[in-house]
DNA sequence: GCGGTAAATTGGTTCAACCAGTTTGGTTCT
DNA sequence: AGAACCAAACTGGTTGAACCAATTTACCGC
């Protein structure tokens, strides 16, 4: 099940060109040609690129004019967030809390949910989960894909699918930070914990519980990506 | 500030195809050049088309090998939703329901942001599509527009980007049911008297009201939708 | 200056190649 | 008959030259 989003070696080095340019909303950026001949590529690879960048609401393309700059801080998808992250592009703070607001949002409408409506068989799904946590842990091996996997699956037994993709959004972003932060034994057993106790209350129905854990849950690995990112910024 | 989403030719064709088909997940589709043949297109056209699917996650190409289909009701994008409006394809009732759901989660969430940080500048901007909103009422003019970029302008007093860019999606995906909505004089004027009284919410900081307001004014938007879908089902 | 035309530039599209791997089919040898 | 092998066909990835239609720019003649 790897998932790995192999970002586009073009779309890589498109995405840097424009921050570093500072090309504002509704700017024109330069022409095909000019692009295709700037990174040594086609025009037919440099238009598979615009094209995905305009599935993401990133540029507009407009025949016999030119290709403008959407305002990315409102109209882009959700999903350029996952292209930036995979492209190692610098977090704020400021970043870190939204996403943070948005990830709780998200999880804990899940959690919510899936307390109401989870079946045996997102029960199952979810035990099985931990279960191969619990011997990957022992075995001295790393969580991250279990724990991606774990909040996957909540949202799953959410039974609403717009959550769960837009989770997914969020589990790709997120790869690199979530890789770092089970490289702590502490973490990973804290993690586990809770998952554990998440579970419990959701196959109890235990609405309140639930969403009790769920947002100490959160609230730890937002503190954590906090001071990562802090600690990055005067390195 | 036009923001049509003008499908692609040869997406509009190619996603009904898919459907139809009806892959599985997983499932290896036709190849570029079978594809190209289909539709009647160049084989850079074709492949302009699957880089914006491969970016909404929609399939995975793999080198040497073949494209294959993703699991869409998991691991699509969002903006998938966009793009299936704008194809005109079928909603079901759980679906109407799903959405429902979801947009009640954003929206909810960014009235009680918009309540605690709403800036003097988000209160002016809201009140000027009010403004304008009762002009174009009296004028016997669709409020289409004006409702969407009420909405929008609500997410933004949220201060949180990523709710604003999820709201954007569904603006976009609900395009043509609004327009159809706001062809009713009386749900225009519901519409505008429920915006009003959660301008006044937001503006007073009253959180509780706010939240009252907003479920009270989803609630009827979703029964009418509802309805609409329910309807074309027996048609 | 003004007007008008011609050239350059824009995105949109097609075609014919070539590459490097994979799969497939058949053939040959044991 | 069965196993080993090889060549042809097919896969996505990429290139470059060409054409279209519409817009923008530049220049020339008045």
């Amino acid at each position: 099940m790897s998932f790995i989003l192999e970002t586009s070696p073009i779309l890589s080095r498109i995405l840097p060109f424009l921050r570093e340019k500072r090309y504002a909303a509704g700017e024109r950026i330069p022409s095909e040609r000019a692009l295709a001949d700037r990174f040594q590529v086609s025009r037919g690879i440099l238009r598979e690129a615009l094209s995905a960048l305009e599935a993401m609401r990133v540029i507009e393309r407009r025949p016999q004019s030119g290709i403008y700059l959407r305002d990315l801080k409102t109209e882009a998808s959700l999903d350029m967030l996952v292209l930036e992250a995979s492209l190692g592009m610098p977090v704020s703070p400021t970043e870190v809390n939204e996403l943070n607001e948005f990830r709780s949002m998200l999880e804990l409408q899940a959690v919510r949910l899936a307390c109401q409506r989870r079946t045996s068989r997102d029960l199952d799904r979810i035990q099985q989960i931990l279960l191969t946590s619990q011997q990957r842990l022992k075995a001295g091996e790393s969580l991250a894909e279990q724990d991606a996997q774990f909040h996957l699956a909540l949202c799953a037994a959410s039974g609403n699918q717009l959550i769960l993709r837009s989770a997914h959004s969020f589990w790709l972003a997120s790869q690199e930070r979530r890789q770092k932060y089970f490289q702590h034994p502490l973490n990973s057993k804290r993690s586990l914990r809770q998952h554990q106790a998440l579970c419990d209350a959701i196959a109890q129905q235990d609405e309140d519980l639930a969403l009790k854990v769920m947002e100490k849950h959160l609230g730890q690995v937002h503190r954590y990506w906090l001071t990562q990112v802090q600690g990055a910024a005067h390195e």
